[in-house]
DNA sequence: TTTTAATGATAGTAATACTATCATATTTAA
DNA sequence: TTAAATATGATAGTATTACTATCATTAAAA
């Protein structure tokens, strides 16, 4: 199956559409690869202008600065996520069935198969793990949060809440349980690979993680 | 109470130990004040030399760059929450109540009163929860990890997952749970403060954090 | 009291994160 | 078809950052 999606992103993350044009497509590509390749730390306009053979001064045109490209991978990441879910959960009736789902949706394997407007789908994933909270862990997130920037990530977080909510209507921490679960999704695989002492996941396999977010999840929705 | 505790760092995340001279120590009692109020990305050696009175050269002499300074001060917090809920759980039998003590340290109040090393608390605290993650989330983790520079967490997460042990000796997964745990302390505590849509925690009271920290700690402990 | 170590003062460099300007190419609209 | 608008390229320049290096001065230890 290659399923071709595009998701338009309607906020204030970019100064001009970079789904408008061939040179904001490649802004978008390059920078997926190139943050997860050297980092966000190390990730430059003059690196990223090299790569697209273009220039600082064009980039700047669509992006204000390099922070703004994070945060917009990352709406990228938190649509596609909620989107695949979505689709996933739609033919599925049994709730624990459902949020089994979405557990796989969001550990992904190295294989993923469905193409998604031609990012590299393993740099992405790369990314979201080890520079994804750094998109909102910054002193600019009250006015970040202003612009609606995080609203795709808020939006996956409601529609994943309402799920557990079906699943056991006294449960009082939804929100929170689904947002832990995006977070623990990305911090346990971080730790599994580069600090292991802090998981007990030696398989290194996303089986395993899924299992240990299983318990969590089914472990808080069913206390008591 | 007004106790005293001076922990000592044993590894290469300093060039000169800042804890042997009066200007040592000004540099971490300012470096917490200055990170938890600029943040990481905008806090600067400079800025820190003006705050000193010294010079960039100075602190050039401490330390090689501001993430050594960044993991300095989180080793202080691990190492800190360490003995803190060492001292605290000594006395108590019941596992179930150590492990609702851990969670009552890792939630920290307004107001501390224990003073450790003259430090502010509260800006340790901001640190911890804004900036903490970007201690290990970079590139330069597999060198810093060789270096010992996060043996402090490691050494937290294997006692509370030894706490745990004992709590459940089936659990499979309790080093995951414990650093799920401290991060998601910080995370939800985030959340509540600047992204509320992503928890379900109104009040924005140490307390709500606790119980829900609970639900998912003992959730996953007795799980089945 | 002499050596050693710590700090201060100063300078300099390469890279980063921008801002600004003008020319040129391309697209669109009158 | 031509004029106007828009997008990009080329280039330059600035303030700040993240260092490295050197030498003088001061304080502490032998």
């Amino acid at each position: 199956m290659a399923l071709e999606v595009v998701l338009k992103l309607e906020n204030s993350t970019y100064l001009k559409d970079p789904q408008g044009s061939e040179i904001g497509k490649k802004i978008i590509k390059s920078s997926i690869v190139l943050i997860s390749e050297l980092g966000y730390e190390h990730f430059t306009f003059k690196k990223l202008a090299f790569e697209i053979k273009s220039t600082e001064a064009t980039i700047y045109r669509y992006f204000e600065n390099k922070h703004k490209i994070l945060v917009y991978i990352m709406e990228l990441y938190w649509s596609y996520i909620h989107l695949q879910v979505l689709m996933a959960i739609r033919e599925i009736n049994d709730t624990h069935k459902k949020i089994e789902k979405i557990i796989d949706l969001l550990v992904w394997e190295d294989n993923q198969d469905v193409s998604f407007g031609g990012y590299d789908q393993s740099s992405l994933y790369k990314i979201c793990i080890t520079e994804g909270s750094k998109a909102f862990l910054s002193k600019e997130v009250e006015s970040l949060n202003k612009q609606k920037l995080f609203e795709p990530y808020k939006e996956l977080v409601e529609m994943i809440a309402a799920v557990f909510k079906v699943h056991n209507p006294d449960f009082k921490y939804c929100r929170s349980l689904a947002s832990s679960l995006i977070e623990l999704s990305h911090f346990q695989y971080y730790f599994m690979h580069h600090l292991p002492r802090l998981a007990d996941l030696p398989e290194k396999t996303p089986k395993s993680l899924e299992i240990y977010l299983s318990h969590i999840v089914f472990g808080a929705l069913n206390f008591r």
